[in-house]
DNA sequence: ACTGGCTCCTGAGGGC
DNA sequence: TGCCCTCAGGAGCCAG
C-alpha cells in the first residue's frame, strides 16, 4: 500500500521519539537517484549536527538542523524505519541516517519516486510546499473553503479533491473513500456541487483521515520493529478495489472507472 | 487560470 | 507451474 497521508503521519510518529533530541553521526547513501538526486554534500553536511525537530507538511517530513533542513517524501513506495547499525542493508534500502544513539534511520524505497533534499530558510516558502492547500484536518479546511475552491473548477470532483493546491493529502484511495461517505459522485463537475453537499465532503475527508490516523496509532506497536514494517496498517475500505462488490450501503455493485488517470470506485446507487 | 498528458520506477497480477 | 507483459501510482512539470 502506497503511503497517504495517515501512513506519512504514522511514520512521523514512529521516526520523532528516535530523531529529536539526537544528533547526526553518519549519513550513507547507496543509491543517489530518487526523483531528484540526493544532494552528494549530505554525508560531510549532516554529521555532527543535532536533530531540532521533525514535522510534517502535506505529505513531505522536514528534518530540521540548525542551519537548514532535510525534506523527505515517501513516493509511492517509501518507507522509514529505526534499524540498528549492524542490520545489513536489503535491496532499495536506499539510504541510512546514522544518529548518536547508536541507531540509523533507514529509507527503503522500491520504486524510487520519493525524495530527499537540503533546503536553507523557512519551509513554508519552499518551492515544493509555497503553494501548497491547506492541511485537510486544520480549520482553513472547510465546506465553504471547498466550495469557493470549486467555482472555477470544471473538472471532476475527484480529480479536484486530489489537487494539492486545492487540499493535501488526500490521495487516490482517500479521495474514493471520502466520495463515497459524502455520496458525492466521483464524476461530478466541481463546480457544479452545493455548498451543503462541500460541507459533507469536508466532513468526510477530515474523518476518514482522522479514523486511519487512529488505527495507525493503534496497530503501530514497534517502529523498531526487525520486519521491515513501517506499520502500513489496513483500513477497513468502503469502495477502494471493490468492484463488483455489493455496497455497504445499498448493495449494489461497486464501480471502477478511471478519472484523471487514476482508478476510481464508488457505487452508483449512492454517489451523485 | 485551468486541464490533460507525460514522466520517473518496479512489483504485482493477469493471461496463457 | 512459470513466464511474459501490462499497468498502477504521487505529484511535478509542461504544453495547449
Amino acid at each position: 500500500m502506497m503511503p497517504e497521508l495517515p501512513e506519512v503521519e504514522t511514520t512521523l510518529r514512529g521516526v520523532r521519539p528516535h530523531l529529536e533530541g539526537r544528533a547526526v553521526t553518519h549519513f550513507t547513501a547507496r543509491q543517489s537517484r530518487l526523483r531528484q538526486p540526493i544532494p552528494e554534500d549530505l554525508a560531510t553536511r549532516l554529521p555532527g549536527q543535532p536533530i531540532l525537530s521533525i514535522t510534517r507538511r502535506a505529505k513531505y517530513l522536514i528534518v530540521a538542523f540548525s542551519d537548514g533542513y532535510c525534506l523527505i517524501h515517501l513516493g509511492m513506495s517509501g518507507s522509514l524505519r529505526i534499524v540498528s547499525p549492524d542490520t545489513p542493508p536489503k535491496p532499495h534500502e536506499h539510504w541510512d541516517l546514522a544518529l548518536d544513539s547508536g541507531q540509523v534511520l533507514r529509507y527503503r524505497d522500491p520504486r524510487r519516486f520519493g525524495l530527499l533534499l537540503w533546503a536553507t530558510g523557512d519551509p513554508a516558502v519552499h518551492p515544493l510546499l509555497a503553494h501548497l492547500g491547506p492541511e485537510p484536518l486544520s480549520d482553513r479546511f472547510s465546506g465553504t473553503y471547498l466550495h469557493r475552491m470549486a467555482q472555477t473548477r470544471k473538472s471532476a470532483v475527484k480529480a479536484f479533491l486530489m489537487d494539492g493546491k486545492v487540499v493535501v493529502g488526500v490521495g487516490n484511495i482517500y479521495a474514493s473513500e471520502s466520495l463515497f461517505a459524502a455520496g458525492i459522485s466521483p464524476t461530478r463537475a466541481a463546480n457544479r456541487i452545493a455548498l451543503a453537499r462541500y460541507e459533507s465532503l469536508a466532513q468526510a475527508v477530515k474523518s476518514v483521515l482522522a479514523a486511519a490516523i487512529a488505527q495507525g496509532g493503534t496497530t503501530l506497536r514497534d517502529f523498531t520493529a526487525s520486519d521491515g514494517s513501517p506499520g502500513y496498517f489496513r483500513i477497513a475500505l468502503q469502495v477502494y478495489g471493490r468492484a463488483g462488490d455489493p455496497c455497504p450501503r445499498c448493495g449494489d455493485a461497486i464501480q471502477r472507472k478511471v478519472i484523471a488517470q487514476r482508478a476510481t470506485y464508488y457505487c452508483p446507487g449512492c454517489q451523485h
